[in-house]
DNA sequence: TTCTGACATGTCAAAACTAGAAGGTCCAGC
DNA sequence: GCTGGACCTTCTAGTTTTGACATGTCAGAA
């Protein structure tokens, strides 16, 4: 249910069209939030029919762009301060933890220094990512700067975890 | 297609109940991988049908107790040494985030305010948990260990986090 | 004896998500 | 002029997940 409100987040900043929106899905949301192309269509459709948001101006090839209306901007507004987020954490990663028994040690240890591994790369993403980016002091820049530094403190903790984890095996 | 490889990581501990599985699921995997009893009894049909899992007894009330199959013990180290873990992060939590410029800075605050004691009450949860369990040196232990550390590791980075990114609106 | 609550499984419809095919337009550079 | 790549949408067919309904057993308390 939260992909109607990601779409609602994004087009209260912006008029845009599916195409757009996808391009900030592969990019920013990517991590946060994932969507295909298929189901952002669809969900367009229906926030559409619904009438929180409206198609503001039709472009070049059949191009779509669809702005926040009223009731879509109140619809964000309520999600946001009054329903709770809900920790969702399905976790692959943690998941395989909980099974690393069934292994020899070794191959334990590996897995997690697999993990150590993918959260430096994660890290350096998200460190060069903020570097190249120019950050202001609107909205987008104050949260997109919280929401980033969030990634950087995870990848940091979840390497120092997963080292320390390495260690206590046999 | 983990949930899969969550009953059978459980069944290669001890054999088990779709009842005993859905109380493992409510408890232990609750915070890593959510399923609903539909699932794991859709599941486990399945898997007896392909052969991974093998009915073991029957008890009362119609009580079938699963027991893992060579087969499954194979499929299960297969998944964790084989098949790289895909950072599943999409995050309610985060996503929010994103759109806090929506809101007034004091409502933005309260989200994150929210966040802090939602972390600190995640925190302390698990630190009883770890008080209440007799911890051994099994592989039980000794990886529970790790994911409950992590779960303490991760619900202190985020309070701290969500702390610095009140201060850091207006 | 009756009632309650834990034990125990099965099925279904709907929503959400995945993966990809299919079709078409516009523009810049060769 | 033509061609490749970016732009842009729609649709289909499948799997996974959610949430609820339906059904029944057993042990112990009232």
């Amino acid at each position: 249910m939260s992909l109607r409100h990601a779409l609602l987040g994004l087009l209260s900043e912006r008029p845009a069209s599916g195409y757009d929106l996808l391009k900030r899905f592969e990019t920013s949301l990517a991590t946060v939030w994932p969507a295909t192309q298929s189901q952002i269509y669809t969900e367009l459709t229906k926030l559409a029919a619904g009438g929180l948001i409206t198609v503001a101006a039709e472009g070049p090839r059949g191009r779509k762009e669809y702005a926040i209306a009223d009731g879509g901007l109140a619809e964000l507004r309520h999600w946001l301060t009054e329903t709770k987020p809900q920790r969702n954490t399905r976790s692959d990663i943690l998941l395989r933890v909980f099974f690393l028994g069934v292994l020899k040690p070794e191959q334990a240890r590996a897995y997690l220094a697999g993990l150590v591994e993918m959260s430096e790369q994660g890290h350096e993403e998200l460190r060069l990512l903020a570097e190249s980016i120019d950050w202001g002091d609107d909205d987008l820049s104050v949260y997109g700067r919280i929401a980033l530094e969030y990634g950087l403190r995870f990848n940091a903790m979840r390497r120092e975890w997963a080292e320390w984890a390495a260690g206590q095996i046999r």
